[in-house]
DNA sequence: CCTGTGTCTACAGTTGCTATAGATTACTTG
DNA sequence: CAAGTAATCTATAGCAACTGTAGACACAGG
């Protein structure tokens, strides 16, 4: 029987994580001891493992809870879990697109800071007014 | 003068978030009409735009504030700039690693689940027991 | 039995907004 | 100029996904 800290320990958790996902439903309420305390066995430990790791990918608790309840279900088709992980799969693509953008952004920003008084700075100058990307925001408002 | 709406419309802001920035002081309070409704001028519409386009850049509102107050004092060194925007830059260069890691995980995840039942889909299991990222992360704890 | 560490509950705080309610103001149209 | 409707006002609560705090209690080793 494992304490909560133990179980923090071993999943890479924060106990406080752990008592949090109880609150929310995604873990079980476990046994207690005579004193109060949570008591762990190994199902609990491998459910921890599996929503610290699906965490890790970049599941959502609410896509985590669907994937808990499908495999709870081991009779059902397993393309709804391909769908979730393709969502996801996708998701993480557009934001790896939108993080590239922004690096070439960064750099080229930071290349052009030759000057070295504020005044002069063109990193505040393209933070300042950087036309075009407020007219494409401005655009897409519409 | 620029009533709120407006202003939001120009920079692709919600109103809410002007009365956020407002509430943080990352907005000076503006001028009002006798009614009590906000009225801001262009100096208000530059420093929204500047704070919007430096969040779509990825800086949190506190690194803005610093950006903000070095623009302010136009005699002190660019490097302080530089140094904001570095840090940003490396910032989003270890985001684009791991969401990188994790594209290549849910690529495999998904080519993997040739089955059609969940008792044995690949991606629920790999989501179960992937005992390296376990590893991984128990260690990194330390 | 004592001490130190772990755990308990309950609640507030984090970031960066977004949403809602109910009242008031400003602009537009007849 | 009245009436309607659109925009604005304040105040407050909510979101995700935790993290941190305080003060009280439990447990294990020596």
């Amino acid at each position: 029987m494992l304490a909560i800290g133990t179980l923090a320990k071993r999943t890479g958790t924060k106990v406080q994580t752990i008592r949090y996902y109880e609150q929310i439903g995604l873990m079980p309420e476990p046994g207690r001891t005579e004193g109060g305390q949570r008591r762990y066995g190994n199902a609990e430990l491998d459910r921890l493992a599996f929503i610290r790791h699906s965490r890790q990918l970049g599941f959502s608790l609410d896509a985590i809870r669907e994937l808990l309840d499908l495999s709870d279900s081991p009779g059902r088709s397993c393309a709804e879990v391909d769908a979730i992980a393709q969502r996801q799969l996708r998701e993480v693509e557009i934001r790896i697109e939108r993080l590239e953008t922004l690096r070439t952004e960064l750099r080229r920003m930071i290349a052009e800071c030759g000057s070295n008084r504020v005044a002069d700075c063109r990193i505040l100058e393209v933070l300042r007014d950087h036309g075009q990307c407020l007219t494409d925001h401005v655009r897409a408002e519409r």
